[in-house]
DNA sequence: GGGTAGTTGCGAACCGTTGGCAACTACTGC
DNA sequence: GCAGTAGTTGCCAACGGTTCGCAACTACCC
């Protein structure tokens, strides 16, 4: 009893169809599955990808989980960067075109304005010849909520 | 035979006698031995750092390493980021007060520039009201020895 | 110099991750 | 619509890095 879920029926089903088509990977339920929990989630762990692909296809394996994002990951159609501490997070390269702020203290994880990324990856590429991976960029630190008076002090 | 190894006698022993006393903890041939490795290294991970500490005091465990990186983490003289794609990288905290560029093809580690630092903190704080921990910002991408191509599209 | 408590080394346990293998199924061609 | 092939999967064991428990040891205070 392998591979037996309920059909992918979802809207986003589709783009994976021809997406996979055009790599040449086959169109399977956990393959699936873990595509459509990537754009729900935006980014996420492992076992957040798991979880939420367990859900819907309670079947799939953790293993078939991470080797799906190992394939998807050479294949380009996933990235993964360092959000939490230690912890590799996945996400589809179309959601991994700007950078991360990870506050340390509640987790909270904010789209870096794209302006600032901009800015920052030319002047590093000027000065240190250095070309930034936006994708893997992962920037620490406190949010507003957490460091209020920092935020006061240098505002 | 615990704890049995040449007298810490560097210049820099001195140093962590006064610090490790200033904030309540025991000066053990480990815990200088973990100092030492640090200041000497930059920053390393895990195994480099008991690396360099077995060489001069090969008693020292594993686990003492772990829980000195630990302990003086919790009292403000180390902290760590992520160098290297998974891998927890200490440093001593008077060495965390500038971002590094990692190369993601030689695994290279440069030093951002302070200025374009400076300014993306501002940015970012103006922006975002986020208050950027430089010490464990790594910013990943490839240096100019490995992306000729790139660096001159860029430029 | 003696007492106390912080620190250590050892080894087991733990957790996330990877690999092997047989079974299964998505896709192709007819 | 059906059979063949090869990609994919689930299960399970193994692996490596990290943490924990405990008894022994020693740095520090008096």
């Amino acid at each position: 009893m392998v591979m037996s879920a309920q059909p992918v029926g979802s809207v986003a089903g589709r783009q994976w169809a021809e997406l996979l088509h055009a790599i040449g990977l086959r169109q399977t339920t956990p393959r699936l599955m873990v595509l459509d929990a990537l754009s729900a989630l935006g980014h996420g762990r492992v076992e957040d990808i798991h979880q939420a692909v367990v859900e819907r296809a309670p079947a799939v394996s953790l293993s078939t989980v991470y080797r799906q994002l190992e394939t998807l990951t050479e294949h380009g159609v996933v990235s993964h960067t360092h959000l939490l501490a230690g912890t590799k997070t996945y996400q589809l390269v179309s959601h991994a075109d700007h950078a991360h702020l990870v506050c340390r203290d509640c987790g909270a994880v904010v789209e870096l304005d794209g302006t600032i990324a901009a800015r920052f990856t030319a002047e590093v590429s000027g000065t240190h010849g250095f070309t930034v991976d936006f994708g893997h960029l992962s920037v620490f630190g406190r949010c507003a909520g957490c460091a209020p008076e920092r935020a006061q002090e240098a505002g």
